[in-house]
DNA sequence: CGGTGGCGTTCCACTCAGCGGTACGCTCTT
DNA sequence: AAGAGCGTACCGCTGAGTGGAACGCCACCG
């Protein structure tokens, strides 16, 4: 990782430096982080701040709001986003579980939104944050359309092991994405998290062949029974699906 | 604004080029827009796509989901918008009308949020867009419990008609504000667009002093009732700015 | 057709923006 | 009192960044 030859490449490595965990770092944080010199650091992000992607706090810098607006300007995502949301909505409403949206961004998943209400599981995901393919019900949606040269790259990398439920057998994990192929919904059984359960379907282009995104349902092992919402998650992705036809031909 | 005298300064000016309504920029739009030289332009706009934050196209230059990603860091407005989920959601189910979140930046008003069904509202505001103060029920809210010198500011600039019933009158506007602090809810009718309604309710810090957000109900002429969304909204507010106090302390 | 204009891309010599080591002042802790 | 860790400020060297020029490529048009 040495992009920092160039001053957006510091300037990115600051902005990246912040985990999602983080709200505010220091400076000497930041020049930790990124190894870049102090005053390099000072400078850039005093840049930064100039620009309104860090603000300055009493203890140190922050993501500032327009980055935010600045996301969410990125076009893609935006508007499946706001295409998806009523569907969400619906199956919300339905169901009163947490209703999540992922697509897929390298080997990992990305989501895009989390719905839920106020006695909402507490889960790993967030809006905006990864998580690993093999160990979410949407990584493995996304996974089995993804194509066999996807397929090859994760199932012979490393599986991290997130709870001992984590399926980390590759022979395993490949009869999962072949009957998730089959049925159209992909299930977790306290795979990333203990206590959480989950289904989801993928959001296909009308031609069936490419993956756009997927939805899913999520709850706590107990009152939660994924199979009884597997007909409603199909429902609102294929709904998504045919919405997306009709908008983007 | 002649911030171009640095790369970071270019490559911003290269991503704010995009506007809400942008998809996919050719480069030669982009040097438009930027009066960047083309060579610098082609270069930084390169610089942009190895380091993520844009995708190139073969029809140009789109901003990327990594941008998205790291826009949904930013601390501050991300937790307010996790927290507010669950009222925003409650809210539209009692309501099922488009529900809005904004929050005051700069004289305007940016949207954080906006839930609504499938027959929503064709409304001009969307997730992350910006709108003037002084015409949308969000917008007279925060700007109600702002504080002197923000009416000062707002009041004495230029208000821009968007529809023949936006108020443009500064003594009514102020008068308009009064009652919002006075009633703790406040209105628009058709100001920001033709044909549509809005309530709008303030979250507050517990002293009562300071507004963090704005959350408010929006609906179209004819079947829509503001007046009888009031309490919804009044108690989704205060609800959000408890268990704000309770978070942050 | 050959011409013309817009486009994306590449090249290159100049130069100033950016660099990072050094130094200072501040606030805590020991 | 001394030290550690922090944010800030300064400054001379240098190569990253600059932008004008030139090229190849369509698509349109007279």
């Amino acid at each position: 990782m040495e992009d920092s030859n160039t001053v957006l490449g510091k300037a990115l490595a600051i902005l990246r430096a912040f985990g999602p965990a983080d709200s505010v770092l220091p400076l000497a944080e930041l020049v930790r982080r990124t190894g870049l010199a102090k005053g390099t650091a000072h400078r850039v992000a005093g840049a930064l701040v100039h620009h309104r992607l860090l603000d300055k706090t009493e203890h140190g810098y922050r993501l500032s709001g327009g980055l935010f607006e600045l996301g969410l300007r990125a076009a893609t995502e935006r508007t499946l986003l706001e295409l998806a949301m009523p569907f969400l909505q619906d199956l919300y409403e339905r169901t009163h579980e947490t209703v999540h949206l992922g697509v897929r961004e390298g080997h990992e998943v990305v989501y895009l939104a989390k719905i839920g209400g106020h006695r909402q599981t507490r889960a790993p995901s967030r809006t905006g944050g990864r998580m690993p393919m093999h160990c979410t019900a949407i990584g493995k949606v996304l996974l089995a359309h993804a194509g066999e040269d996807e397929w090859a790259a994760v199932l012979t990398g490393p599986l991290e092991r997130r709870t001992p439920r984590t399926v980390i057998a590759p022979g395993l994990l490949r009869r999962q994405l072949d009957t998730a192929l089959e049925t159209g919904v992909a299930y977790e059984h306290e795979e990333s998290a203990p206590g959480l359960l989950c289904v989801a379907a993928p959001v296909l282009r009308p031609d069936g062949s490419t993956v756009v995104a997927a939805i899913s349902v999520m709850g706590p092992v107990g009152r939660f029974r994924p199979e009884s919402h597997e007909t409603a998650v199909r429902a609102a992705a294929t709904a998504l699906g045919s919405t997306l036809a009709r908008r983007r031909p």
